[in-house]
DNA sequence: CTCAACCCTAAAGTCAACAACAAGGTTGAG
DNA sequence: CTCAACCTTGTTGTTGACTTTAGGGTTGAG
C-alpha cells in the first residue's frame, strides 16, 4: 500500500510530500485509473513523476488539478474545453479576466441554449401525453399517435364517453380519439 | 430544430401516386439521402419498391413516415425508441393508449432529468460570471478560475477599487480577487 | 458522345469520453 | 513461494446518429 513511508504518519505530519499512486488517486478523485490515463493521453494531465518500478506517482498538484477538471466538467465543460481553462489557469497573469469570462459566458449561453431545446420538445411532449388516455383500450384512435403520424395533435381532451367505459372494458377501440 | 407540426408540407405529394427518388425524398424531408439509407438499414424505413435500374421509388407512404420519425425525433425520442413506437404504429389496435402514453411519459420524465441537470450547471456557472469583472486586467486573482482550483465561490462580487481602475489599464494585476 | 448529376453497395470513419482487453511487471501479506 | 491486487503499455470497443469513402452504374441535356 504504503511507499517507502507509512501514509498515516506522512498525512499527519506534513500533506505537501504525499505522492499518490494512480488507484489512490483514483480513489480520492472518484474516477477509475483509466479515467486519469486517458485525462493524461488527452494532455489534460501532466505527466506525473514515475518511480524505477514504472508506476506513477501523483504530486498534491496534480491531485489539485483532478479537481479542477472534475469541477469544470460539473459546470458544463466539455475536455477540450477544459483543456483550455488550463491553459489559462497555469499562466493566469498572461491572460485576462475578460477571456476567462468569456469563455464563461459562452458557455452559459450554450447551456441556456440546450435548455431551450429541452423545453420545446418538454411542451410538444407533453401536449401529446395530455391529450391521451393512457387507458387500456386499443390505440387505433390514440392521439400520441396520430398526431406524430399526421404532423398535428387534435387539442381535443381525450373523454371516453360513460357508457363506452363502462362497456368497453379491455382492448376495445375508442373511436373518439384518446 | 424542426417544426413539430407542419401541416401543410405533408399535403403536397400525398394526393398524386407520384414515386419519388431518394434524392426527391431527401429535398422533400429535410434530410440527406445517407440519413434515408440509413434509415432504412436501421430498419426504420421499409425497404421501398426499386426500378429495373436498382433505384429506390418511394411512395407517398414513406414520405409519411420520414416524417413521422422526424416528429419523433423532435419530440425527443431517440431512434431506438421511435422504432418501437412504428412497431405500435403499425399495429395500432394490438396496443394499447397506456403502452403509448407510457412511452411517452417516460421520454418527458427523461428530458426532464435533462433539465434540471442543466439548470443546475447554469447556476453554477452563472455564479461564477457574475462574480467576474470581465476586465481587461490579469487573470491572475480571476474569481472563475480560482473557484475552478480551490472548489469555492467567493461570493464577493468583483470591484476594482477607483484608484487601480484608473491606474490599472491595462494587465495590471488586481489583488483585491475579481 | 460527353459530362454532370444522379443513383447503388459495403465498409469505414467521426465525435466524446471513456471502458475493456491483452499481455505482461511489481508488491506485499500469508 | 504463491497469490491477489496492484501497476505498465498499447489497442480495440462502446454508444448514437450519422458521414465519408471507394468504386462503381444510370440518366438526360447539350
Ligand atoms: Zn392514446
Ligand atoms: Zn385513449
Ligand atoms: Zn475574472
Ligand atoms: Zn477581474
Amino acid at each position: 500500500m504504503s511507499q517507502l513511508f507509512s501514509p498515516e504518519a506522512i498525512s499527519t505530519a506534513r500533506a505537501s510530500g504525499k505522492r499518490l499512486r494512480i488507484g489512490e488517486l483514483a480513489k480520492a478523485t472518484g474516477v477509475t485509473v483509466e479515467t486519469l490515463r486517458y485525462y493524461e493521453h488527452q494532455g489534460l494531465l501532466t505527466a506525473p513523476a514515475r518511480g524505477d518500478n514504472g508506476y506513477r506517482y501523483y504530486s498534491p498538484e496534480n491531485l489539485e488539478r483532478v479537481h479542477f477538471i472534475l469541477r469544470a466538467k460539473a459546470v458544463g465543460f466539455t475536455l477540450k474545453d477544459i483543456e483550455e481553462l488550463l491553459s489559462l489557469e497555469v499562466q493566469r497573469e498572461s491572460h485576462t479576466c475578460q477571456e476567462v469570462k468569456d469563455m464563461a459566458e459562452a458557455k452559459l449561453a450554450e447551456i441556456e441554449q440546450r435548455m431551450s431545446e429541452l423545453a420545446r420538445m418538454r411542451e410538444a411532449l407533453s401536449t401529446l401525453t395530455d391529450a391521451c388516455c393512457g387507458g387500456p383500450m386499443s390505440a387505433e384512435h390514440c392521439t400520441i399517435l396520430s398526431a406524430l403520424a399526421e404532423g398535428e395533435v387534435h387539442a381535443e381532451h381525450h373523454h371516453h364517453s360513460p357508457d363506452m367505459e363502462a362497456l368497453a372494458q379491455k382492448r376495445d377501440s375508442h373511436s373518439s380519439g384518446c
